[in-house]
DNA sequence: AACCGGATCGTCT
DNA sequence: GACGATCCGGTTG
């Protein structure tokens, strides 16, 4: 009995059209769809921070916008995608009206499809689950540079870019977990802007920002 | 499992 | 001219 399958639905741009606060944690458990002519690799997001535009010290839209960081300041549901340490690629979702230059670093996640061209991209990577474990990594496993800075995660036809996130299987929500981001010596409240699916394995251990429990 | 240093360059001061 | 929203490999415990 063909029935629509509900965790392939697209995410509309509404979705994204939010408080940064509100949207980041909502992204876990999502399906990121990256298709590009190499092959699609599709990636369950399992690790989300939120950069609350000018307002947030840690953000790259702290200072303003610039050449690099004019997508932060566009339309939600695209991708702003920037260079960093001379050798890596990170990639964020738009979020809030226009303007607002908030976004969501995806951090990690769970390869589901495309594994076999994941890992030619991740030569290094020893096991699966650390083919997208880190931003960088990420990005590497679904093959998204530069170029790909400003591409619309919501386009009205598949054609129009490699990108859409699908509906997938949101965590229970008690399995999400929070904690505050690594490298922002920040003023004000320690807000919680960093989320993860509690116990997933994709999760880089060691940003976990759980108090580590001694061996016993 | 935790710690350390090297790699490498675009971006903004 | 300085510094990253990082990763990797080697070393130590």
């Amino acid at each position: 009995m063909p029935s629509t399958d509900f965790t392939r639905t697209p995410l509309p741009r509404d979705f994204y059209d939010r408080p940064v606060l509100e949207v980041a944690p909502d992204l876990l458990g999502r399906t990121l769809v990256c298709d590009l002519p190499e092959g699609p690799v599709e990636l369950r997001l399992t690790e989300v921070e939120a950069y609350d535009g000018p307002n947030d010290p840690g953000s790259h839209a702290f200072r303003g916008r610039t050449a690099r960081n004019a997508v932060m300041f566009g339309e939600p549901g695209h991708v702003y995608v920037y260079f960093t340490y001379g050798m890596h690629y990170c990639m964020n979702l738009v979020c809030g009206p226009v303007g607002t230059a908030s976004g969501v670093l995806l951090r990690a996640g769970e390869v589901v499809a495309g594994t076999d061209l994941a890992r030619k991209r991740r030569p290094t990577a020893r096991k699966d689950r650390e083919l997208a474990q880190g931003p960088a990594r990420l990005t590497l496993a679904v093959g998204v540079d530069r170029t790909l800075d400003g591409a619309d995660a919501c386009p009205a036809e598949p054609a129009d870019s490699p990108f859409r996130v699908l509906t997938g299987t949101p965590p229970l929500p008690g399995l999400v977990r929070s904690g505050p981001r690594t490298g922002v010596s920040g003023d004000g409240a320690p807000t919680p802007w960093r989320y993860w699916i509690d116990g997933d394995p994709t999760v880089s251990p060691y940003r976990a920002h759980v108090p580590r429990r001694r061996a016993r």
